[in-house]
DNA sequence: TGTACATTTGAACAATTGTGCAAATGTTCT
DNA sequence: AGAACATTTGCACAATTGTTCAAATGTACA
């Protein structure tokens, strides 16, 4: 911090108060990385595809019309954050929403977007 | 797309499905602008901190201990986006979230870092 | 009007990101 | 083993992002 910047009296309260109840840095670090994971619109259309059933890497393909390479470099994104899961069935890899939360955020983020 | 990757037919189904479903280009790009701007530990620190109440630029430096510039440019992000308002007092702007939506998901994120 | 201070803005720069390409790996079937 | 095809991976490169610094703007008050 380079800019010093006056700290008002009446100010005092709320910011300590602020402050104590600020999740700490790791916390902070993987929400971010979650919504991060989110604030895509390639991975955004994987997820929303995903909201009705499991579907194949080259499926993915299809339905956003990116290169197979493409969707596997994002889908190992949203493997890692533990957003997708994924199970092997012979030669394809099936991806499926990993748990309700996705659901039920993707949901309200739609919402949202609606007014 | 450069790849080709043949259709199982018995995938068809599914894809067409989940392209009929799918959100329209604009409505992605609008989602994926508002994760987008939940995904940065700065912009999440602010709006943690305003869960509590409404706080000015010069608090939100000190409380995440950034710059009051890098502050303001990541609040007008967030302004930009509709995730945060503001009113003028005196010299202050004050900034508070936007609607209950944000704080809805703010906390089903964090839920969701716990398990 | 001038001073003090809160906030915003624009330029610049390093760091990160998303994609395609080419090559590697994995799996099935003959 | 070899062919066929789905998937992953590493590299490269353009595009985007977050921060700082310096300057501009806004507001209150003497």
């Amino acid at each position: 911090m380079t800019e010093i910047c006056k700290v008002y009296d009446e100010h005092l309260d709320k910011i300590l108060e602020a402050k104590k109840k600020l999740p700490d840095e790791e916390t902070i670090l993987e929400v971010s990385d979650f919504f991060d994971a989110l604030g895509n619109p390639t991975r955004l259309k994987i997820l929303f595809a995903l909201l009705e059933d499991e579907l194949c890497t080259c499926d993915l393909s299809n339905i956003t019309g990116l290169s197979v390479s493409a969707i596997s470099h994002q889908l190992r994104i949203l493997k890692d954050r533990k957003i997708v899961t994924y199970r092997k069935d012979g030669k394809n890899v099936f991806y499926s929403l990993d748990d309700e939360h996705i659901r039920e955020i993707l949901k309200i983020a739609l919402k949202h977007m609606e007014e």
